[in-house]
Order: C-alpha cells, then structure tokens, then sequence
DNA sequence: CGTCCATTTGAGGTGGATCAACCCTAGTGG
DNA sequence: CCACTAGGGTTGATCCACCTCAAATGGACG
C-alpha cells in the first residue's frame, strides 16, 4: 500500500547516465576529487531507491524531483524522517546498512557516487572527512529538532513547523508547490492525514495561507506561523 | 522548576581535576594523541553542565552517574533527546553550538576534552576525523529510531522500548537501577509522568517486571517486551 | 518522627484518531 | 470536446488514548 515500487532500481541500467562530476556545487563540495565518479540516474513516483536494512553503496543527491526517508513498523505505522529537495544529498551512512528506506515522491533525478569511493577520498583528504562528518551532523541537528516537535508540539504547531520549513526549501516568488501528499505530510508530522487537512483549512480560513489547488500554498501571514511554532 | 542548577560550572574550578588520558578505552579510542588533554569534572545532581546555544566548547564523556540532554519549549514543554550513561560520549557538535542542553540526573563525573584540539587531531588523522564521524552518526541513528517512536508508537510501545534501552544499557545481574525520575522519563518518551507510571503498574501487574523501589527493575519477560515493542 | 518529594492511583476532560461520506480535479477514453 | 473515473483532499460525527487535575501513598532523610 505504501510502496508501490514495480523494478529494483539496480535493476535499471538502461537507465545510467554516466558522467564526470560538474564542477558547479558539485555533491556538496565534495568533488574535484581524484576517483570521485558521479552517475546519474531516475526513478518514478512512488518507485524505491533503497530499503531499510539494504546495504549501504551509494551516497545519493537529489537533482530534480523530491524523496521521502522512512522507516515502517510491521503493521505499516511510517515515519518520515526527512524529505529531500533539489541539492540535498541523501543515504549517507557511516555504517554499512541503510537505516531508512528512501522512495520518490514524484519524478526524480539524482547523481551518485559510491560510498566506497567517498570513504577512501575521506581517508586521505581530511577536508572530506570533515565534509562528511558535518553533512551528518547536519542531519543530526534536524532529527534534534523534530523530535522535540514529534515528542512535545501540537498539531498546528506540527503543521506550522512543516509549512516554514518548506517555505524556506522550496518558495519560488512567495508560491511553494509541495510535491507530498496529505499522507506523506502526517506521517512526516506525526498526525493523520485528516488532522493535516484540517489545520490547513483552518489556516486558510484565517487568512494565514491561500491556496492555489491542495499543494500549491501562499503564505500571506509567516509572523503568525512562526508565533504559532513556538 | 526543571532546571535546578545552583552555580555556573566553569566558575566550579576546584573541582577541576586535570589529568593525563588513561590508555585503557581512553574516550572511545581517541586517546593517545598528541594535545588531547582530559580534564575530570564533576556536577551534582540538576546541575547545568551547559545550556542550549552555548557555544561548544568542550566534548564530554561519563564516568560515573548519568546525563539528559534536552530542548526546551518558550512554555516549559520539553524533550529530554538522550540519556547519557557512564562510558557514553556527548556535547560533540560539528557547529559552534550546543544544540541541546545538558544537565547532570545525579551526582555525575565527566572527562572533557577541548573540541578545538579534537578537531585539530582531527585535522591532522584521519582516523579521529573517522572517529567523529561514526559518533555523530551513531547520534543520528539514536535519533532516527526516537523519531518513530514519538510519531508512531504507543505509550505502552514507548515504555516497553525505553526498558529494553535501559536494560540494555545498564542492567547488572539482570537488574536496573534507574537514575531517572519518571518525569524525566516521560520528556523522553513524549508522554507524561503519570503515564509512564501507570504503564510500569501494568507491567508489574502482569509479571513483565518487577520493582524493588520504584527505580530498582527487574525485567521477568524480555520476550513480552520485545513483542510489545513492534 | 515528621517533612518533603517522588510515585501511584483515581476521575474526568479533550485533542487528535477513526470511520464515513462527499467533493474536486486531473487524466482517460469515447 | 465532454462524460467518466480514480485518487487525493475535505469535512462531519463519534470515539478513545492519553492528558489534566486531584488526592493518597510511600520512601528517604534530617
């Protein structure tokens, strides 16, 4: 019901663009590096990148489209961990297994490198093991902050959290088109579907956002948002 | 009401016992290198050991009691991230800053490292750099598993999950002597103080555990718990 | 022995979940 | 170009797991 992956996506290889790294913002500063070699490739909506639990090979950035990370409990119950938007790099582990699992939202490209290749640069450039270390902490310092919003906020506290960061990520000219589902939100959030639902339509009816179709959002009043964030 | 500290603890200077690295597990294998001095430091119980966005200055490691490392809301709500146990290592931040505070549960000993000199080794050996790294990112996978926890599980879910942790951590001959006090339990599991007291009730009730006192616990089912668990 | 907290237990309230229609819109095919 | 359909989104009604408020109990310590 959630998954609805149809192929293995190494399965693909028709799929493989090849290509030396680009040298503009390239995997986050990490490129220009001797062995670093990227490779493009594309998944679906709703396709699988990888699994919990899979083995650790790539190291992915999102270059159009948008991924969601996750983990499921045995009676379906998800958690979001992490939405990933254009320039973010995901699946970076230090251990050798993926501990979520990653899927499309909608159409998406991205760029990878091997893992292997990223850990044995690091093992002989500090600047990249320090690049490393940093792009975890900065996933650390998100995970710090969503607990405290998973553990201790109310709904529209969630849902006004969630509204300001992806203004932040994804606003072009004050317009933000989300590319998630009502449900990819609440079990990002925390809450259900309904209950995101609802807390939009109430801030719309306050005046605090306008819509333009479900997931195409204005925000008219973002002090409000932020007051209501706590 | 929850932060009880009674005097700043870089004003404690008597109490600063400084000493050289010992070689047996000396701060997760860091030790032995050149400008990495320990300094042991000791806090009472309640007491700040540092606040949220105080600059990071030094890297601790227990000895001896326990710490919760927390994130406060402006209206008191709050959300204990981490309990750190004697061996564990915390305050290790990428950034300028703490991110969440910290606060000594009980009479607690640490060692501290400067996190300049941390990072000046890390500068110069790959393997420190390597070594941060693999702690911030056994941080995040902590963090990941809490996530599903506070958005999807249950309170009977999230106590049975918190006494595997704690049994994990620090049983002794099949016993736990928990540091904790149930509030700060619950502003673990994002649940209040009286309904983590009355899922420990019914676990006593149905011979999953039993209490000496009510922070002396003896698991009698770790298997119920498991299933309890997801 | 009395005081002070931490903990437990009880009673009642509520925010968000659940269950159930209904609606809207994009995509499809005639 | 429009009718039909399917999936996502909204809204309503009801329920219940957990919260809140309150009081009793227990244990540690002077």
């Amino acid at each position: 019901m959630l998954t609805q992956s149809t192929a293995a996506p190494s399965l693909n290889i028709n799929r493989v663009v090849p290509g030396p790294l680009p040298s503009s913002e390239p995997f986050c500063g990490l490129a220009g590096h001797a062995g670093l070699i990227a490779t493009e490739f594309t998944y679906r909506k709703d396709e699988e990148i990888y699994g919990e639990d899979e083995p650790a090979e790539y190291v992915y950035q999102v270059i159009r489209g948008a991924v969601r990370t996750y983990k499921l409990l045995s009676d379906g119950r998800r958690q979001i961990g992490a939405f990933h938007l254009p320039g973010d790099v995901f699946g970076l582990e230090s251990g050798i297994k993926h501990r979520l699992a990653a899927e499309a939202i909608i159409d998406t490209s991205v760029r990878l490198v091997k893992r292997r290749s990223l850990e044995q640069a690091a093992g002989t450039d500090v600047q990249v093991a320090h690049k490393l270390w940093t792009m975890t902490a900065d996933d650390l310092k998100h995970a710090e902050e969503h607990m405290l919003l998973l553990g201790r906020k109310s709904a529209m506290e969630r849902v006004a959290n969630f509204l300001l960061e992806m203004d932040r990520r994804l606003a072009v000219a004050g317009m933000m088109a989300l590319p998630m589902c009502r449900r990819d939100i609440g079990d990002y959030l925390g809450l259900t579907l309904e209950t995101v639902s609802r807390a939009l339509s109430q801030l719309n009816d306050e005046g605090v956002l306008g819509f333009s179709g479900a997931r195409q959002i204005v925000l008219r009043n973002r002090q409000r948002l932020r007051n209501m964030d706590i």
